[in-house]
DNA sequence: TTTAGGG
DNA sequence: CCCTAAA
């Protein structure tokens, strides 16, 4: 049942392309979903994984495609089995206090997800390659015994599983408040693009419609962890590429992607996307900083054998061994494991321990692209609350592993590994001082905690976010532009998912509460303060009133640099507005053109 | 410390 | 985004 797709490469990495995909599938056809997961990653010399690239999950796809008409099937009650591999992964990454979160969950829609809700999982590969395997396939090579064997139709990597599900899976984001349909399919190749990079906070450079909906689609739909997200296609059969022109031509219009979920019921907030023909996407998503209680100190030891922290000596290793520039992969004392690369699997965290020394970034601020020494942070603001509980946790850091997603635009460049190291290097001094384990001075903490929240950005599909990440931090300096200008360096464009994970937060906690919002909503972000959050949301009231009656493009205005906003999340952002009385007067006068088929008032039914 | 606003 | 005032 689960399928692991791995573009095996050479140990150079820079020999991009001298990669096989190996399909490995256990079967264990006993069971009844049968679901089928994919997870591309690329594997490197040491046995770790990267994260695919946008051009080698397209190439995956194909593959699967050819090779076997699998169906994903949709049907059934599988869902913690798949999610296992999630919520063992949040288990261990996410550590994050749940209490606040239960405390907003509907009673009615606890515990009701094992029935309820179905998600059947269709890993598409692109979703969150890395983790999934890595974390499953260090416990249990894949098509071993475990897996295979009738009498235990639950993958082992289910084990630990089920709190975390079960705690936290009635929160999910109620997409079912935007009420307004996205219309992916009506956009351009342009469009998607833009709306891509809204999203993913990167560019793309697939030209793939479907791709690229499907995509954003899955962007929009999960926010941070994606680790969680479960996509479900009901129709069988994921099109591919034979449609990809059907689609543009014959559902050019119909074909959307519409959030219409309903809280209340039996999914408990479950979201589907509607692709229109027939596909329909569940997503099982939630708020980005879920996790599972986790109170144990350890939080990994029981049962899970399947992470372990890097050592210090690993990632002082790795950091010793190149200051120079990151070839993509770390050195790594996992080398040392020996067996095929293939088969062993060193933890995520291996990858991405890697604090490089290495101190410039490529900053595209003001499109001038300059290297920018990178400076060591001063710790600004608040970002702090949840740290120490990542911290504990995942002391090291791993979030790097997010970085290590590439944020290649496609993956056609044989750069791209250098170029995501680059920017992994980002906070470090060159003096490695980081290497020190957290605990350290707040500067440091800070900087391993938004690590950790990297890392669940990342799971979703893979990298979103991981330009931002990237780009976050510290650099409090300016930077010059293009035009000459000088630009602070700080500034990170909000992506598609932030402004989704803002609205709901304030959805569910009124605008406002920003402190609270920012902990739960953002708690894997450390960057974007209460105040920025407050800020945003300033910005997106203006934009939603001001864009909505126009109601036209939904992220049209190009000029305007800025990421554009789809109308649904703007016309969201109104409603909540409205009902919470923030609209200003003025502004009221344009809201009352009557579009919003949906009342306002159901929008928070299930909170507060 | 967190909010609300102004810059 | 930043800064500041007010709570």
């Amino acid at each position: 049942m689960e399928t692991v797709v791995a573009v095996e490469e050479g140990e150079g990495i820079k020999q991009e392309s001298a990669s096989e995909i190996v399909i490995n599938r256990s079967d264990s056809s006993n069971l009844i979903a049968d679901p089928v997961f994919y997870k591309l990653a690329r594997v490197v010399g040491d046995g770790i994984y990267i994260p695919a690239t946008d051009d080698e999950v397209m190439k995956a796809e194909d593959l699967i495609d050819h090779k076997s008409s699998l169906h994903f099937v949709l049907d059934n009650s599988q869902t913690a089995v798949l999610n296992s591999n999630d919520d063992t992964f949040v288990e261990e990454f996410m550590p994050i206090d749940c209490e606040d979160l239960l405390e907003f969950e509907d009673p009615s829609t606890r515990g009701e997800r094992s029935d309820a809700v179905v998600d059947t999982t269709v890993d598409l590969g692109k979703l969150n390659p890395r983790f999934e395997e890595v974390t499953r396939s260090e416990s249990t090579p894949v098509d071993q015994s475990g897996d295979g064997k009738q009498a235990d139709p639950v993958p082992r990597s289910a084990e630990s599983e089920p709190s975390m599900s079960t705690i936290c899976s009635s929160w999910k984001p109620d997409f079912s408040k935007l009420k307004g349909e996205i219309c992916l399919d009506n956009l351009s190749v342009k469009e998607l693009h833009a709306t891509f990079k809204a999203t993913f906070g990167r560019e793309t450079s697939v030209k793939d419609k479907q791709w690229l909906k499907r995509r954003i689609s899955m962007g929009l739909s999960n926010s941070c962890d994606v680790s969680l997200t479960t996509f479900n296609i009901e129709s069988n059969e994921i099109e591919k590429k034979d449609q990809l022109e059907d689609c543009s031509n014959k559902d050019e219009n119909r074909n959307k992607y519409s959030f219409t979920g309903h809280e209340g019921g039996n999914d408990g907030g479950d979201n589907k996307i509607s692709l229109g023909q027939s596909q329909t996407i569940q997503m099982d998503d939630r708020f980005s900083g879920i996790s599972k209680s986790v109170q144990s100190g350890e939080g990994d030891n029981q049962g899970n054998k399947r992470v372990r922290k890097p050592t210090r000596r690993y990632i002082e290793e790795v950091s010793e061994s190149d200051s120079r520039e990151y070839s993509g992969r770390p050195v790594s004392s996992a080398r040392s494991s020996g067996s095929g690369p293939r088969t062993r699997v060193r933890p995520v965290h291996n990858i991405q321990p890697v604090r490089k020394p290495l101190v410039t970034r490529h900053d595209s601020l003001g499109g001038s692209g300059v290297e920018i020494p990178y400076v060591s942070r001063i710790r600004r603001g608040r970002p702090r609350e949840n740290f120490m509980s990542l911290m504990k946790f995942q002391p090291y850091g791993m979030g790097m592993t997010a970085r290590l997603v590439k944020k290649a635009h496609d993956g056609h460049d044989p750069q791209s590994d250098n170029d995501i190291g680059n920017e992994e290097l980002k906070a470090t001094p060159a003096t490695g001082w980081s290497l020190q384990p957290l605990i350290k001075e707040p500067g440091e903490n800070e900087e391993y905690s938004e690590q950790s929240a990297d890392l669940n950005n990342i799971s979703d599909e893979g990298q979103m976010d991981s330009y931002a990440d990237v780009d976050s931090d510290e650099n409090i300096l300016t930077v010059p532009t293009a035009k000459g200008g000088m630009r602070r360096k700080h500034h990170r464009p909000w992506t598609l998912s932030e402004v989704v994970k803002l609205v709901e937060g304030v959805s569910r906690y009124g605008a406002g509460r920003w402190s609270e919002i920012k902990r739960i909503a953002f708690a894997t972000c450390s960057h974007r303060t209460s105040v920025d959050l407050k800020d945003k949301w300033r910005n997106l009231l203006r934009a939603s009133f001001a864009q909505l009656p126009a109601e036209k493009g939904v992220q049209n205005s190009k000029k305007h640099s800025s990421i554009p906003i789809p109308a649904p999340i703007l016309l969201r952002v109104r409603e909540l507005a409205e009902m919470q009385s923030q609209v200003s007067p003025d502004l009221k006068a344009v809201k009352f053109d009557g579009h919003s088929g949906r009342n306002v008032n159901d929008i928070r039914s299930g909170f507060l």
